[in-house]
DNA sequence: AATGAATACAACCGCCTACTA
DNA sequence: TTAGTAGGCGGTTGTATTCAT
C-alpha cells in the first residue's frame, strides 16, 4: 500500500507560518472546531496542508499551550520520566500539564541532555554484574526471607511512604517523589560502589525490598522475580533518588 | 563591527496504528 | 479481510538568534 503523500496539491504554502496564518486558523478552529484536519485548510482558506495546522495548532496556537521558560521543577521531572519512558514524549508531555511533545523533545536535546552527562551507568563492570547475579540467585532460593509486617511498616509510614503503595503505577510514584529532590544533586553522586546490601522479595506481592544499613525502601516494579539488566538499572537510579531522603552516609 | 560557531526551537518528514468502508 | 485514510508520533532539518573571537 502506498501511502498518499500529505499534501498532493501544489501551491501549498510551507516553512513558518505568518501571524495573518495564524489568525485564520485560531478563528477558524475556535468557531468550528478541529474534527477533521485534512479538510480544515480548504474550509478555513488556508493554503497550507491539513497536517501542518494541526501541528501548528497542537504545539503553538492551542490555548492550553503553556508558554515561556520551563521550570527547574518541570526540567526535573521530564529527566526522571525519561528515565522511565524514555523518548516516549507524548507520553511525558502527559504529564507535564500545557507542555507540548515537541517543546519537551527540543529542551532534552539542547538542555537535559548535557545535565545528565556526568552520570555514566556501569554498564560492563564485573562488580554490577556479579551484584545481579547475587541479587537473582538471592530472590529465586528457595529460602529467601519474607518481608516482615514490622519492616513493611518502616517502609510505609515514614518520609519514603510516597513511593510504596502498590496500588500506584510506578510512573505516578515518581511523579510524586520528583518534587521532592533535587535531580542535579544526586546523578554526580552515583558510582558503582553504592548497591544494596542485602535484597529481599515478598512472594505475595512481587515486592523487592533493598535493605541499606537501617533503612528499607520497597520497589512495587517487578512482576515476576527475576531482575533483568534494565531493571537492575533503573532500580539503581531509583535507590539512589531513595537515598536523598534517608540520608544515608556520603560516597 | 564583522563573522563564524553554537544554540534554540518551529516545522517538516516518514512511519505506524487505528479506524472505516 | 483488505485497502485507503487520518491522526499521532519520534527523528530530523532549517533557520533565526545568540555567543565568542
Amino acid at each position: 500500500m502506498v501511502r498518499a503523500p500529505c499534501c498532493e496539491k501544489m501551491g501549498l504554502k510551507k516553512g513558518p507560518w505568518a501571524p495573518e496564518e495564524d489568525q485564520i486558523l485560531i478563528s477558524y478552529i475556535q468557531k468550528n472546531g478541529h474534527g477533521n484536519w485534512r479538510a480544515l485548510p480548504k474550509q478555513a482558506g488556508l493554503l497550507r496542508c491539513g497536517k501542518s495546522c494541526r501541528l501548528r495548532w497542537m504545539n503553538y496556537l492551542s490555548p492550553d499551550i503553556k508558554r515561556g521558560n520551563f521550570t527547574k521543577e518541570e526540567e526535573d521531572n521530564i529527566i526522571h520520566l525519561h528515565e522511565i519512558l524514555g523518548n516516549r514524549w507524548s507520553a511525558i508531555a502527559e504529564k507535564l500539564s500545557g507542555r507540548t511533545d515537541n517543546e519537551i523533545k527540543n529542551i532534552w536535546h539542547t538542555h537535559l541532555k548535557k545535565r545528565l552527562k556526568s552520570y555514566q551507568p556501569p554498564q560492563n563492570s564485573k562488580r554490577r554484574s556479579k551484584k545481579i547475579n547475587e541479587i537473582n540467585n538471592f530472590v529465586h532460593a528457595p529460602n529467601s526471607p519474607q518481608i516482615s509486617s514490622s519492616e513493611m511498616s518502616v517502609v510505609t509510614s515514614d518520609s519514603l511512604s510516597s513511593i510504596v503503595f502498590p496500588s500506584m503505577q510506578i510512573e505516578d510514584q515518581i511523579l510524586i517523589k520528583q518534587k521532592e529532590i533535587d535531580s542535579s544533586e544526586y546523578f554526580s553522586k552515583i558510582d558503582e560502589s553504592f548497591w544494596a546490601e542485602e535484597l529481599a522479595t515478598d512472594n505475595n506481592s512481587n515486592f523487592v525490598t533493598i535493605m541499606a544499613g537501617e533503612e528499607f525502601q520497597s520497589l512495587d516494579m517487578f512482576n515476576s522475580t527475576t531482575i533483568l539488566e534494565d531493571d537492575m538499572d533503573f532500580l539503581f537510579k531509583f535507590f539512589i533518588k531513595a537515598e536523598d531522603l534517608t540520608e544515608l552516609p556520603e560516597l
